[in-house]
DNA sequence: TAGATTGTTAATCGATTAACAATC
DNA sequence: TAGATTGTTAATCGATTAACAATC
């Protein structure tokens, strides 16, 4: 049903990184950067840089390249759309919803926190984030009172597996998940950002053993 | 100099994805699994499983399938190496630092937190996750007397350009990087564990914005 | 033996990189 | 005009998927 993308995933992947540096470059007051530039501080290719912003159409100037305002102007309708914020609910007022929240109300990032939502008894009724915390219980009315659009989950794995059923009922279509339940699998059609941190954390481990058995391998020979 | 990894990183970074689903299989009991099942429940394919775990040598029996305890040997080897636990530094003791903190000493991640690091006097002295918060001025006697192998960086942008230099330096060769600073770019022979948090939430709001105009196209149709 | 499922090779697909014509 | 740099097509590279022989 909901139409492919023209655009891939790891290109979008990569637009707020655009969207970083270029901002950088607009606060140093650089009002021109060639593709080549752009790639070298980036870490990346020129081919690269021009391919993805080819996606969305050509907004540089041949010869010249491309102007720090309008390549941001463009990136920012790009990633913020119209301006207008995304309604979303945080679930989980631990150490890690803690943390999250504020990048959630984070002015740049597109989204407007409506309420946080916890289990425990003693946070219900105080703010984080400048935004009420409920008990869970009240998920359903207020869902259908206020139609949030986003839902970030910062629970373990069965809450997370407990709630789904009814986030995707009360009509989230967007998930910002730290849970380490893989929603996608049971729910296609909703959107799903999966920030395991354990798995990052692990992955990281292997890569740093690998690289100190080639280190000793290569210091017996 | 560093060895080239004979495993492509797309394949690392789905081994926790592995050791989590065959965890869970080992405490439902179940004691073989085929890789047809396997991709099932993790929403990939028979073929990936199999050119994945052929990787690391085969450890499937032709006809039967894999059993889960062997697999799971393997893979936890694979991730966490002979048991010996990274040492590791957090610097930022935040919000975000706060609710990273806990996952670097889980005894899942293969991690060993040594200390913390942060400027604010308020809060040098006391405890997080087990380990006392320094003052930033101590790194470089502690880095000397403790070895720390992996950095974890909670710590603004500015803050992480000042430090990586001297961390560098003193010896840290893994970065776990929450900082929107682009480590790799200037220091190519650390591995570098980019998680941004920013970054992630930002293209979720392209997907998520990208649908809504499909959907109201097709509405409008 | 027949059925099942792995290990492994081959085919496909998609993303990145290179090349170059267009044009400022 | 000459130099520079984009936009875009073509070539390469790597990852995923499919196919099938090996074998339990």
């Amino acid at each position: 049903m909901s139409a492919q993308s023209k655009v891939s995933l790891p290109v979008i992947k990569r637009l707020p990184k655009y969207y970083r540096y270029l901002n950088t470059l607009a606060s140093e007051g650089r009002d021109k950067i060639s593709s080549s530039e752009l790639a070298k501080m980036m870490g990346t290719t020129a081919s690269q840089v021009r391919q993805d912003f080819n996606c969305f159409g050509g907004f540089g100037q041949q010869g010249i390249g491309y102007k720090v305002e309008v390549l941001l102007a463009e990136i920012s309708k790009l990633l913020f759309g119209t301006g207008e914020l995304l309604p979303t609910i945080l679930i989980g007022a631990g150490r890690l919803g803690t943390a999250v929240s504020s990048f959630i109300s984070r002015d740049t990032n597109g989204y407007r926190l409506l309420a946080v939502f916890d289990i425990n008894p003693e946070l219900i009724g105080r703010q984080m984030a400048g935004v009420p915390i409920h008990a869970l219980d009240d998920l359903e009315p207020f869902c259908a009172a206020h139609k949030p659009v986003v839902a970030v989950l910062c629970v373990p794995r069965q809450s997370a597996i407990d709630l789904s059923d009814e986030l995707v009922r009360l009509g989230i279509q967007g998930f910002w998940n730290f849970s380490h339940y893989d929603l996608s699998v049971k729910y296609p059609e909703v959107t799903v950002e999966n920030v395991h941190l354990g798995d990052s954390l692990m992955s990281l481990g292997y890569r740093l053993r690998e690289r100190t058995e080639a280190d000793e391998a290569a210091r017996s020979r």
